[in-house]
DNA sequence: TGTACTATTAAACGTTTGTTTAATTTCGTC
DNA sequence: GACGAAATTAAACAAACGTTTAATAGTACA
């Protein structure tokens, strides 16, 4: 691994932990065993080390999403596709999400917070296209597509965002938790695909109601 | 109002924006037009400033959700009044919502993220509660009800958490949206009291599924 | 009016911040 | 083995940080 990368991976480790303006300088150059001027030497500034981590990580974002409206044209299946997807991504970097939905939050009206709020979108266009193809067919009834999809990021990134609230969230104890746990993904996974579909689908009759 | 508050004022529209780390003293002192040295005379430091702060918010959070429990039995009913009550506290003091949630994204094993979390936690249990009373009731099926409150706070959540995320999302010019938004309360109230069941409820037949 | 206490101020404190410098080492190429 | 460019280093830089100081202003009570 060269030294960038220990930049780059160091800088993600840190900026996830202790956020932006609470990683100095010197704590990245110490956890990338690297002397302290690399980081400038290499990117420039902390600053821009943070773009590039930003642009690093999405660009590996930006090609995929392919090939996902072709082949199925059922709207469930493809609801249910998206659902699996997606939860893969979220939990295979669940540090940059925590940058990222840091970064957004915060009221700097900077260029790269048009970035990561287009990026997302770009999933929620996605999304919303699938859903309104649903409704055209009849297979899903008209309902507030915007909120529904809000909770679809909303719990994933829950979830992903504070391992001390998720972990009592779900009555583990506080060590077990964690984003790599393979159980807690299956578990979203079909309880998204449960909830978009009990939400979405026309029903006839209902008991209680 | 109190110089005092004038600094708590400050504190929680300057940390909410950018930031504990990236909020200076002096930027502090400005905002709440005081002189730099108050701070540290009415609080003792910024870090105590910032724990005070909390105190102050939740002190507000601690006394209420009593009376919830006892008039009403119907669980159904019980659950959206829920939901009125716990939109109405969000969207009464977003500021706040992302300053707590930023700070418990943080990997400090600090005291007062176990404070936050035990907080946040009480609505978590109020819900949780209620939920299983519906399912002993046979009102309500057996399904994921921790997902199902993760949902529910998530996605209240991420409505407060970014402006720009949220304006692109509803699909609203950006200077319109703002959590003062009497129109989109009422929204999100009717979308979650409607996942809600939608989730929740026994169906006995389902259309296209 | 004088006294004791609180509130407020401008200035200075020592640290830490991000960045740059200038010197040295490393390494592929001739 | 010598050369030139890139990589790496320790040291220094000015600026900003949170906090404290010591002096002054304000206020309540005798």
């Amino acid at each position: 691994m060269s030294k960038k990368e220990q930049i780059l991976e160091a800088a993600e480790a840190l900026f996830a932990e202790h956020g932006y303006e609470g990683t100095s300088v010197r704590a990245l150059a110490r956890e990338a065993k690297v002397n302290i001027a690399m980081i400038s030497y290499y990117f420039g500034s902390k600053e821009k080390l943070f773009e590039a981590l930003i642009k690093f990580r999405t660009s590996y974002l930006r090609e995929k999403f392919q090939g996902l409206n072709k082949d199925i044209h059922d709207p469930i299946k493809r609801l249910e596709m998206f659902v699996e997807i997606y939860v893969d991504r979220i939990f295979a970097q669940p540090k940059f999400l925590r940058i990222i939905y840091r970064q957004i939050s915060l009221k700097k009206r900077s260029e790269i917070n048009e970035v990561l709020v287009n990026i997302l979108m770009k999933n929620v266009e996605e999304v919303r296209k699938m859903i309104h193809d649903g409704v055209k067919k009849k297979v899903f009834r008209n309902s507030d597509v915007d909120l529904l999809i809000t909770s679809l990021f909303g719990t994933t990134f829950q979830i992903a965002h504070s391992s001390l609230l998720t972990s009592k969230l779900l009555g583990w104890p506080l060590g077990k938790f964690s984003m790599n746990n393979e159980k807690l993904k299956t578990r979203l996974k079909s309880y998204l695909k449960d909830l978009i579909k009990r939400y979405l689908l026309i029903q006839t009759d209902k008991k209680n109601y």
